[in-house]
RNA sequence: GGCGGCGUAGCUCAGUUGGUCAGAGCAUCGGAAUCAUAAUCCGAGUGUCCGGGGUUCGAGUCCCUGCGCCGCUACCA
C-alpha cells in the first residue's frame, strides 16, 4: 500500500427505481466510510459514482409508461442523488451515463479496442420483434418446446422438461414483449473474446490473495468454467451509439446499434472523473487517477457485480492499455429485511427516501455498518435498528458526550478545566484512544467495516468506564484538581471520538465539533490527532444538545406492523383508506355461475388445474390454482362462480378464459358456490 | 419446480490458510454508583457450531447427502 492516490468507486445505481437499504449496505456505505477515512488520513482521495442509465429494463419501463427513456432516467437520477445526499454520501462527483462526456468517452474507449483489433465480429440470425422494432434477448422469446411440446418455453430453456434451447429451436416463437411473431434477421455484433484474456486475468488475480474469499471464489468458478466471448454491442434504440467509423470499417451499418450497457457502465467511472476534473478547471487531472500506476483503484460493489468488475472491465482496461487495474474489489453480499417479502418490482422494500424522512442518517449508517453483509447475507430488523440506536448510539456514545459536557458546563462554567498530573487510569484512557485509532484504521484499511464500527463503540464504552471509575462527582468535592483532569480528558476524548466516528457517523461528528466550538469542519480533521490532547484549558463548550433522541417502542411497533401489511398484501392493502368501488365499476365485472364438465391437473405444476366449464350455452376453458386442495374428480359436476369477463391469459401455455372464485385462508382453500341448484351462465349480483 | 444464498448462545453476528474456536455485543439475572437522555459500571449462566455420513492424527472450518429458511424465477386467489 505504498501507492499515493486513492480512486474509489461505488457501483453505479441503475436509474429505473429508487434506492433501498440493501443498496446502501452493499456498495455505498462501505465506500463512503472508506473514502472519508482516506480523506482524514490526508490521502489523495477521489470518490466517484453516478447513475447507470442505459439498457433494456429502462427501455421497457419507458415503453410501458409511454414516455421517453430519458424521462425515466431523469426521474431516478435526481431522486437517487438526493437520497444519497441525505444519507451523507461524500461523492466527489456524481455523474450519469446519459451525459455527452460519457457517450464520447465510451465511444473512444470502444474505438481504441477496435483499432487494436481486440474484438471479434460475429454475424448471427437473431429473432427480431417487428412491432417493438428490437432484437429479442433469448429470455424475451417464448414458444413451444421442440422436445416436450410445452407451449410456453423460454428461448434459452424449457421450464417444463429442462431442455436447454436456443430461440431458433422454438416452434411458434413469439415476443414476450408484444406477443408479435418474431422474424429472423441477420445482425453483426462485436464480441470481447474473454478467453484470450483469461491467462492474463488469472495471473493478475493470483497476485491478489488478500481479496475477499467470496470474491476470489466466484472468480475462480468463472475461470474453471472457462471465459466465453461476450457480446459488447446490442441492437437497441437506447444507449451509447456504436461509433460509425468503427462500423464502417467493418462494413456494418451502425444504425440501431449501441454499446452493451455493461460495456459502457463501468466506463461511467472514467467519464465521471473527467467531468469532475473539468469542473475543477483542470481537465487533464482525471488521467492522474486513471492512468498513473501510482493509483489505488478500489471498486465497491454488490456480489451480483463481481464478474463485471473483476473480469470484464479489467479485461477492457488491459486491452486498452493506458489504464490502471483495480487494487481491490470488496464486494458485499445481500441485506435481507427481516419480515419483509422484498420485491422491487412490486415496490416492496425499505426505501432510503422514506427511511430518512423519519430517522437520522447516522442511526441508519451505524446499524447498517455494524451488521454489514461482508461475508454473508445479513438481516436488517426494526427491533435491531431500535436497539442499536437506543442502547448503543444514545446510551453509550450519546450519554458519554452528554454527561461530560453537562458536567463541564455545570461545574466548570463551560470552560475546559486544567489538565493536571495523570494517574494510571488517565494514561489508560489515552492509550485506548491511540489503540482505537490504530484498530479502527486497520480494520477500515482491510475493508472490515463491522469490525471498525465495533472497535469504535468499544472506545466509547471504555470512556464511560473511565468516567465511572474516576468518580468526578465525588472528586469534585474532595480532590478538585483530579476532577479537573478527569473532565479535561473526557472532553479531549469526545474530540478524539468525533474524529474516530467521522467516517461512520459524519453528522454526529459534526455536531460534537460544533459543541466543542472548533473551527472548520470535522470532515477536515486529521486522523492522526486522535489520542492527542489538543484542546487547551479554558476552551469553551457551547450549545449542548442531545446527540440521539431515543426511539420509543410504539414507533417501532408501528413500523413492524406496517411492514407486515406490506408483505402480506402488497401496496394496495397497506393503504389506510378503504377504496370504495362505484356501482358502475362493480357492474363491469361479470360474475356468472358455471358448471364443471371435466377437469385435469396441469402436468408439471403443483397448483394448476385445467377445467372445461359450461357457462350457459357456451363452453370454455379456465385454469385455476386449486390442485392442492381439490382433485379433478371431485370438481366435475360442481357449480362454481367465475369472473366471466376477465382478460384471457395464458398460464403455463394454457389458455384461461375466466377466473374461478375461491376463498383462501392460509392452508384452507374453499370454493365459492351457490347454495341451491341453479343453471350455469346466470349472472351473480 | 429451476437457479442462487443461508443455517454458530434467546436476538444480531465474529470465527482468516482445518489444530485453546467454542467467541463478541444486545437481551436476561445479581451487585455498585448517582455526573448524565433512569443513561453508566462490575459480575454470572446458557450452546449435540441444523441432522447424517465421509476425508484427516484432528473439522463450525474440506467433500457428499438429508432437513429447514430466504431471495429471484415459474403456476391467477
Amino acid at each position: 500500500m505504498s501507492k499515493k492516490r486513492y480512486l474509489i468507486t461505488s457501483a453505479l445505481p441503475y436509474a429505473n427505481g429508487p434506492l433501498h437499504l440493501g443498496h446502501l449496505a452493499g456498495a455505498y456505505l462501505p465506500a463512503d466510510i472508506y473514502a472519508r477515512y482516506c480523506r482524514l488520513k490526508k490521502r489523495d482521495t477521489l470518490y466517484i459514482c453516478g447513475s447507470d442509465e442505459h439498457g433494456v429494463p429502462i427501455m421497457i419501463r419507458a415503453r410501458s409508461e409511454g414516455v421517453p427513456p430519458q424521462e425515466i432516467v431523469d426521474r431516478y437520477h435526481f431522486m437517487n442523488e438526493k437520497s444519497f445526499r441525505k444519507f451523507g454520501m461524500s461523492f466527489d462527483y456524481y455523474g450519469r451515463t446519459s451525459s455527452p462526456v460519457h457517450h464520447q468517452t465510451s465511444q473512444d474507449f470502444f474505438r481504441t479496442l477496435a483499432r487494436k483489433n481486440l474484438f471479434v465480429l460475429k454475424t448471427d440470425k437473431q429473432l427480431y420483434d417487428p412491432e417493438a422494432k428490437m432484437f429479442l434477448a433469448d429470455r424475451f422469446v417464448r414458444g413451444t418446446c421442440p422436445v416436450c411440446g410445452y407451449e410456453d418455453a423460454y428461448g434459452d430453456q424449457c421450464e417444463q422438461c429442462g431442455s436447454s434451447l436456443s430461440p431458433a429451436d422454438l416452434i411458434n416463437p413469439r415476443s414476450a414483449i408484444t406477443d408479435a411473431e418474431p422474424v429472423l434477421k441477420e445482425s453483426t455484433h462485436w464480441y470481447l473474446p474473454l478467453a484470450k484474456f483469461q491467462p492474463k486475468l488469472e495471473k493478475w488475480i493470483s497476485g491478489h490473495p488478500e481479496w475477499r474469499p467470496n470474491v476470489r471464489g466466484q472468480i475462480q468458478s468463472w475461470f474453471s468454467n472457462g471465459l466465453k466471448d461476450r457480446a459488447v454491442t446490442r441492437d437497441l434504440p437506447w444507449g451509447v451509439a456504436l461509433p460509425e467509423d468503427v462500423a464502417q470499417a467493418a462494413g456494418v451499418d451502425a444504425n440501431g446499434k449501441v454499446l452493451y450497457v455493461w460495456f459502457d457502465a463501468p466506463i461511467g467511472y472514467i467519464s465521471a472523473t473527467k467531468e469532475w476534473a473539468a469542473k475543477k478547471g483542470e481537465p487533464e487531472l482525471w488521467k492522474e487517477y486513471w492512468q498513473n500506476p501510482d493509483t489505488n483503484l478500489i471498486h465497491f460493489i454488490g456480489k451480483d457485480n463481481i464478474v463485471f468488475h473483476c473480469l470484464i472491465f479489467p479485461a477492457m482496461l488491459m486491452g486498452h492499455g493506458d489504464y490502471v487495474l483495480p487494487e481491490n474489489v470488496p464486494a458485499n453480499e445481500f441485506l435481507n429485511i427481516k419480515g419483509l417479502k422484498f420485491s422491487t418490482s412490486r415496490g416492496i422494500a425499505l426505501w432510503v427516501e422514506d427511511f430518512l424522512e423519519k430517522y437520522p442518517a447516522d442511526s441508519l449508517r451505524y446499524s447498517l455498518a455494524i451488521s454489514m453483509p461482508e461475508t454473508r447475507d445479513a438481516d436488517f430488523s426494526w427491533e435491531d435498528f431500535q436497539a442499536k440506536h437506543n442502547n448503543e448510539l444514545a446510551d453509550i456514545l450519546g450519554n458519554f458526550v452528554n454527561r461530560t459536557f453537562i458536567f463541564v458546563r455545570n461545574y466548570f462554567g463551560g470552560k475546559l478545566p486544567h489538565l493536571g498530573e495523570l494517574d494510571d487510569l488517565d494514561q489508560q484512557l489515552i492509550d485506548r484512544l491511540v489503540q482505537g485509532k490504530e484498530k479502527v484504521g486497520r480494520a477500515i484499511d482491510e475493508f472490515q467495516f463491522k469490525e471498525a464500527t465495533r472497535q469504535f463503540m468499544d472506545v466509547a464504552r471504555f470512556a464511560n468506564k473511565y468516567f465511572n471509575d474516576q468518580e468526578p462527582w465525588s472528586t469534585r468535592k474532595n480532590n478538585p484538581e483530579k476532577c479537573a483532569t478527569t473532565l479535561n480528558l473526557c472532553t479531549q476524548t469526545a474530540y478524539s471520538l468525533a474524529i474516530l466516528m467521522n467516517p461512520i457517523l459524519p453528522f454526529t461528528s459534526a455536531k460534537i465539533w460544533k459543541m466543542l466550538h472548533l473551527p472548520d469542519e470535522s470532515d477536515r480533521a486529521n486522523w492522526e490527532d486522535i489520542g492527542t490532547l489538543p484542546l487547551e484549558e479554558g476552551h469553551s463548550i457551547e450549545d449542548i444538545e442531545i446527540l440521539f433522541q431515543k426511539i420509543p417502542e410504539k414507533v417501532i411497533k408501528a413500523e413492524i406492523e406496517n411492514m407486515r401489511k406490506l408483505s402480506e398484501g402488497g401496496p394496495e392493502k397497506a393503504e389506510t383508506k378503504p377504496a370504495f368501488l362505484s356501482f358502475d365499476e362493480f357492474r363491469k365485472m361479470q360474475l356468472r355461475t358455471a358448471r364443471v364438465l371435466s377437469a385435469e391437473k396441469v402436468k408439471g405444476t403443483d397448483k394448476l388445474m385445467k377445467l372445461r366449464i359450461e357457462v350457459g350455452e357456451e363452453e370454455r376453458q379456465i385454469v385455476a390454482g386449486i390442485a392442492q386442495h381439490y382433485s379433478p374428480k371431485e370438481m366435475v359436476g360442481k357449480t362454481i362462480i367465475i369472473v366471466a369477463n376477465l382478460q384471457p391469459a395464458k398460464i403455463r401455455g394454457i389458455e384461461s378464459n375466466g377466473m374461478l372464485l375461491a376463498v383462501n385462508d392460509g392452508d384452507t382453500l374453499a370454493l365459492v358456490q351457490p347454495d341451491r341448484d341453479v343453471p350455469s351462465g346466470k349472472p351473480v349480483s
